[in-house]
DNA sequence: CCGCCTTTTTTGTATATACATTATCGAAAA
DNA sequence: TTTTCGATAATGTATATACAAAAAAGGCGG
């Protein structure tokens, strides 16, 4: 283990186990190189690394203080579904149940910012055949112009958005609904059934790109999201 | 702006705006520190910088190549109940339904690991005097003795550990239920509906300090969890 | 006692240098 | 042709040094 590495390990131990408490003033970057006989640079490139880890933050003259945990977000996994089902031995298709190119619409502007056409599509994800999720789409036809051409039941719209566009910003919303009547019969369950609904939209340096809603019957799925010490580094 | 904050900001915009297309190999320091004519050590921070923000993948002899975009993690904002909902003006109270002390069964390890004797919690969150949310928790008595004294009504179980309990791990579980008759009679809705269940488990060093499953009926509350470019540091 | 200026401490940035590490490439050997 | 092995090119780490910037602390005069 280098020695920078080392010196950061040391102090995100001591944060973590509670010795060092919020707010308490750490060494000064002299006093750790004296302490560990090496140059202040080295100390340096530690204490920056816990900085923006966000364990310690630091201010000219005063010093290193460690920061105040923050609860207010952790990581959260968002799986491709293709690509989870696959990972655990089942067999994965996405069937297209409808296909339109329509002009955006007033209420859309929210969902897909500065498109003008819009291709829809509304599909169902299937585990070995069964089906496993209910997925909305919006594309805009400006942003993705090579969607228009794309096969969806080769590859689901979100696989192959992935591969081909790059996105810079995202946004997802995840509620409870009851299934409707429509909804429950594509996804063979009885209306009503409670189902997970994450709502994405996506952008590309602030044009909208995709508007995804997907519907997932009760048990069937949930998220994880996990925080802990920051990865080393 | 600095300098190596300049080069990192270029070579960030360039990436995401698609110019350097992932895999792409940039520059090798060398031929950035004649570019920018800096030493080597700048360039170094910028890239490393990058390279810890996850945009670009540096491997040795290789070079320097535009990362991957994964969609698989985005940060989600846990808000606090109290805290977001006296911010948007309404009222927060907490109604303790139940409290004991009981010793930990088998089944209660994979909740709150380590635990011999829990402090079992029920309760209603309440805004503005209607109930929000459903609230059963778990906590190790040998983790936090102190939460054996508390008085959950003044400051609900939440806050107050978040207050009194450093943790250093967390995991939280999203699903959708059906509200049972139970719950449904406590939220003041029919039985049956859909709910936004929230299951958090929290350690401290690997041990289990907490376990707590919120019910949120329906389109009462929702969670949203963003993805943007990483912020400047 | 208050406000302003100077000093001093501490972190931030940048450079030049040296050596370590390691994956890749190409050449030599089997 | 395939394997092996070393040279090489690239990043990774560490050091000594210098100066800049900011903010706290202290002193000084009003």
């Amino acid at each position: 283990m280098t020695l920078h590495e080392r010196i950061r390990q040391d102090f995100e131990a001591r944060i973590l186990s509670g010795e060092l408490a919020p707010g308490e003033r750490l060494p000064t970057e002299q006093a750790l190189m004296a302490h560990y006989g090496c140059a202040r640079m080295t100390v340096n490139k530690a204490l920056s690394a816990l900085a923006v880890a966000g364990l310690v933050e630091r201010r000219k003259k005063a010093g290193s203080f460690v920061a105040r945990p923050r609860l207010h977000s952790m990581v959260l996994d968002i799986p491709d579904l293709a690509q989870q089902l696959t990972a655990s031995g089942r067999r994965h298709a996405f069937r297209l149940t409808g296909r339109r190119l329509r002009p955006a619409a007033v209420a859309d502007a929210g969902l897909v910012a500065q498109a003008r056409r819009l291709l829809q599509l509304e599909g169902v994800h299937q585990a070995d055949g069964l089906p496993f999720a209910l997925e909305q789409r919006l594309i805009s036809a400006e942003a993705v112009p090579a969607a228009l051409e794309a096969d969806f039941e080769a590859q689901p719209p979100g696989s192959w958005l992935l591969a081909h566009v790059p996105w810079t910003e995202a946004e997802t919303r995840i509620l409870a609904v009851g299934a409707s009547e429509a909804e429950a019969a594509a996804l063979a369950v009885p209306a009503g059934t409670p189902c997970l609904c994450v709502e994405r939209r996506t952008w590309r340096l602030g044009e909208g790109i995709t508007f995804v809603r997907q519907l997932f019957p009760g048990d069937s799925y949930d998220m994880v999201a996990r925080f802990g010490p920051a990865p080393r580094g």
